[in-house]
DNA sequence: GTGTGGTACGAGGCTTTGTCAACC
DNA sequence: AGGTTGACTTTGCCTCGTACCACA
């Protein structure tokens, strides 16, 4: 290629817009390997394996048609010439992207070495090392907070369920009984503090343990009965133990727990595996560590022999276990194989044993899943589920050696979230951090416990948190760090009482700008909760007086999500007049109204505490956490539209910026924007903030004022709210409205609407006005997106208030004499048209007489054939000199065939008319009739 | 190993005031 | 000749959220 082509070539690129950068730089590649540079640049960047070699002839014609490749020939300078010919079409033809491998090596003339062109692409390491983003989409954003919603439900009516099983009488009955006499003594006080609960929680601790051995699964009623009959149970059933143990005390006692629920957002769960390898791993949402359903009674009883200590540990820690073990995964494959006809028939009872093996079968498939891709919650649930079934019946032959390879191969999996417990726990062992005392294995995430109502706690009395399980006592700061180091958010805390519950996040999270995206929208939560609220507040003393039903100590309930959940009387369904609460009934009718009277003041203090809190959160530590923080801002983070007024006080700092209060940020808005709302910005008032402006205005004003040289355009100038005041429009004078520089009145609201003049949103009324010679502006109402481009929407006009009148009045007139022009113009069509199908009526049948030897002529489909009495419906009023044709002429029916030669006479004795429909009919004596339909 | 700050980038929201040719 | 109609083409910036990287 000569110089003189490269540089032609090099000209035309530069020459070139910027529309084609893409093209430009394959140009240029093409350029700079011609001129013998052999494109190896130095920048660092690697140059990978994408070697194209073409010749030079191939070079135009890759550009060109390919089909010309085979008809043209180029030896030696003829090339150049032929280059200098096809430059103008180069120049026409639209270069296609496509990839390096594509056009792979190519060689038309494999002996002509000469004139080879090697271009090597280099690439970015950055861009080979980048996995590509796959962002969701806004259908799986919805589904997912679709799931946390459902999810969210159905664990708050697990809550209801546990609650509802505290309340039972003789398991209340059963752990006063087991009380030493001492320990109920030490409540006497009427002054209720913390330190008398750490007594209880001490023995409750001591003589209940978590997960010895697996007992056959049940209701949770009959598990409940079973933990305590046996003094160990799940962590769940404990802590539900000792909120009953409490209440049989006569505490008014909440059962709390933390609603570990389906991540909000989409694949969270996938990347949080990801990122964190241990912990939350791929937990469906029916295997996350709050269990929402009840085991079915009539499941299996696992081997004695089983550890189920160690099951069952693993099975509340739920996502503590790493689906790493290698183990885990052929044995998966081993149970799979086994999938014999008896596991077949018990998939459907066995949802929900063994979470131990569910977990450790959802860790082989959440391996398989990171391959499959994004699997929906609920075919993991599906598949998880058929796992289970088909585990559970293998699982019944394996040995228990076999289970205690695998929990030993993944104690190195499970040891770092341990690790980081047991780190917490020795930071906080001074005094009472978390127990260590059941062993590390059995620290798992602290989920649930109990808030007894301390009276004597500050001066107002106190919700205080009770961990008996763990023997903790008002730790309600330690559940956050307990939380984090077992990957567990506090997202949502809530307490349940009489059936009720309440959400007390606030208590226990201190960091709540780290939970607060990952939470439900606060107005459906709120309005979710707000029955429930109230069913709590009755039964923690609240000013409601509400039934709830007792429940039957015999009655165990075979399915509690069948008949427990419609056990539980709905919030709506219960009589707010009927005084027998759990609560309430347990005193006498004058403490209890006295207790009401408290306590209502009680859950006005408590809301009045967990309000406090939100105000005032400590600040956070990192900066990006003020970006969207409800309480506090930092001016980094502020947007464009955005500033500090007045700018403090200052609250602190973060990395050496200021914060201030949330309640300093105020947005700006345009000029313009303000009119819309109404408000007009003050006079000699100076831009609170100037942006600058947006690429496509700039281009549009740059144009304009290119005559004029510099400018200072490209800059918006933003108001703030404290620089406003009411919009004040010019008022309309003499009749004539104020309009803006197109001539229009802008009505984003009755606000914009200049004084003394009104907005009549009519179609058509501009005619009226223009023709009243009234002075008037479209009225601009908005604006639509079309081809495109944004296209204002006109709706109506706006005239002087005077003339409103009478533009009304003319316009009704004006639709009244167009709707009679329609309706003439109308009628006028419908004559014609009838004139029309009689016309073609009549010729058929005349050339049917003369020509069809009396074939059946086709049937019109307007008339109509009625027991051989055909009616046919003529408009009378034909135009003159047709009427009396149509009148006279023969109308021979097709049922004429039976009267042949027959001339039909219409007498006007036989005719009568319908005043209603203006309908004359006519008859024959034949029978045939005719009617007429008179204008 | 973990947390933090900075950067890059996709998704989604907000923005927003014609032209020309054929036809009647 | 002048008015009406319909085709044309499918913005582009900003914010938010978050992945990724470097660094402490």
């Amino acid at each position: 290629m000569s110089n003189e082509a490269v540089d032609k070539l090099v000209r035309r690129v530069k020459g070139r817009g910027s529309s084609g950068k893409k093209k430009q730089d394959n140009r240029l590649q093409c350029d700079s390997a011609a001129t013998g540079e052999n494109g190896l640049k130095s920048n660092g960047k690697q140059v990978v394996d994408a070697r194209v070699t073409w010749n030079d002839l191939d070079a135009r014609g890759l550009a060109q048609d390919p089909a010309a490749n085979d008809t043209r020939e180029v030896e030696g300078g003829g090339f150049q010439t032929t280059f200098q010919e096809s430059d103008q079409e180069m120049d026409d033809i639209d270069w296609e992207d496509g990839s390096s491998s594509i056009l792979g090596h190519v060689k038309n003339h494999p002996g002509d070495g000469i004139r080879e062109v090697t271009i090597e692409f280099s690439e970015s390491p950055d861009s080979a090392k980048r996995k590509p983003i796959r962002r969701a989409t806004a259908e799986e954003k919805g589904l997912a907070e679709l799931v946390h919603k459902v999810h969210l439900l159905c664990l708050l009516a697990r809550g209801r369920i546990i609650d509802h099983a505290c309340d039972d009488p003789l398991i209340q009955a059963s752990l006063l009984s087991i009380l030493p006499a001492h320990l109920s003594n030490t409540l006497g006080d009427p002054k209720l503090h913390a330190k008398a609960l750490s007594p209880l929680a001490h023995w409750f601790h001591n003589n209940f343990h978590v997960a010895s051995s697996v007992s056959e699964k049940r209701s949770f009623h009959s598990a409940l009965s079973c933990a305590l009959e046996t003094r160990e149970g799940t962590l769940e059933e404990l802590a539900a133990l000792s909120v009953a143990l409490f209440r049989a005390l006569k505490l008014t006692t909440r059962f709390v727990s933390i609603l570990d629920v389906a991540s909000i957002k989409p694949d969270a769960d996938k990347y949080e595996s990801l990122s964190q390898g241990t912990s939350k791993m791929h937990r469906g949402i029916f295997n996350t560590s709050t269990l929402m359903v009840d085991r079915p009674k009539e499941v299996f009883i696992p081997p004695k022999s089983l550890s189920c200590n160690e099951k069952k540990n693993v099975a509340e820690t739920s996502s503590k276990t790493s689906c790493k073990s290698k183990d885990n995964c052929s044995r998966s494959k081993k149970i799979q194989s086994n999938d014999s006809p008896p596991a077949v028939e018990l998939k459907d009872k066995m949802v929900d044993t063994f979470p131990c093996e569910a977990q450790n079968n959802t860790s082989e498939e959440c391996v398989t899943k990171k391959s499959q891709g994004s699997k929906r919650k609920g075919d993991l649930e599906f598949e998880m589920q058929l796992q289970m079934a088909m585990s559970a019946t293998a699982v019944a032959t394996q040995s228990n050696k076999e289970l205690d390879v695998k929990e030993s191969s993944n104690s190195s999996d499970v040891s770092s979230p341990f690790k980081r417990i047991r780190k917490i726990a020795n930071e906080e062992s001074s005094s009472q951090g978390i127990s260590t005392a059941l062993g590390s294995r059995k620290i798992g995430s602290p989920l649930y416990w109990a808030e007894v109502y301390c009276s004597g706690e500050n001066l107002t009395g106190k919700w205080v948190h009770v961990d008996a399980v763990h023997d903790i006592v008002d730790g309600e700061q330690k559940v956050e760090a307990a939380a984090d180091a077992c990957k567990t958010s506090l997202r949502y805390v809530v307490a349940f009482a009489g059936l009720g519950a309440k959400d007390v996040t606030r208590r226990y999270c201190m960091k709540w700008y780290k939970i607060a995206s990952q939470r439900v929208n606060s107005l459906w939560w709120d309005a979710v909760l707000a029955p429930l609220r109230e069913l709590e507040s009755g039964a923690t003393g609240g000013m409601a007086h509400l039934e709830k039903p007792h429940a039957d100590a015999s009655n165990e309930h075979e399915n509690v999500i069948a008949s427990g959940l419609s056990d539980l009387p709905m919030p709506n369904e219960l009589p707010s007049n009927v005084d027998l609460p759990k609560e309430s009934g347990r005193k006498n009718d004058v403490e209890s109204s006295g207790r009401n009277s408290f306590a209502a003041t009680r859950n006005t203090i408590e809301d009045m505490e967990l309000q406090t809190r939100a105000l005032t959160e400590p600040l956070p530590t990192n900066q990006q956490a003020y970006k969207n923080h409800l309480l506090y801002a930092i001016e980094k983070w502020l947007t464009k539209c955005q500033i500090l007024h007045p700018k403090g006080p200052i609250l602190g700092f973060c990395s050496g910026h200021p914060v201030y209060p949330r309640a300093c940020v105020q947005t700006l808005r345009t000029k313009e924007r303000w009119l819309r709302e109404g408000l007009q910005v003050k006079v000699k008032e100076l831009p609170a903030k100037v942006v600058k402006q947006s690429g496509k205005l700039k281009k549009v004003q740059f144009s304009e004022d290119d005559d004029y040289g510099e400018t200072d355009s490209g800059v918006v100038e933003l108001y703030g709210m404290w620089q406003l005041e009411p919009l004040q429009l010019p008022h309309a004078v003499n009749g004539i409205v104020p309009k803006n520089e197109r001539g229009q009145v802008d009505v984003w609201s009755e606000k914009c609407l200049p004084p003394g003049t009104v907005h009549l949103r009519l179609p058509r009324v501009f005619y009226v006005a223009k023709r009243l010679e009234i002075d008037y502006a479209p009225a601009m109402v908005g604006f639509e997106f079309r081809n495109g481009r944004s296209v204002p929407v006109f709706d109506g006009i706006v005239v002087c208030n005077e003339f409103k009148d009478a533009i009304l009045e003319a316009y009704a007139e004006e639709e009244e004499r167009r709707d009679a022009e329609e309706k003439k113009r109308n009628e006028a069509q419908a004559i014609s048209r009838w004139y029309q199908l009689l016309s073609s009526i009549i010729t058929r049948q005349r050339l049917n007489n003369s020509y069809g030897n009396g074939l059946l002529p086709q049937m019109p489909s307007n008339v109509q054939n009625t027991n051989n009495q055909p009616d046919v419906h003529v408009g009378s009023t034909q135009p003159p000199g047709h009427q009396k044709d149509a009148k006279d002429r023969k109308l021979n029916a097709p049922s004429m065939t039976l009267t042949d030669d027959h001339e039909h006479v219409f007498l006007v004795e036989d005719q009568s008319f319908d005043e209603e429909t203006s309908t004359r009919t006519k008859r024959c004596h034949c029978g045939f009739s005719v009617q007429v339909e008179e204008l």
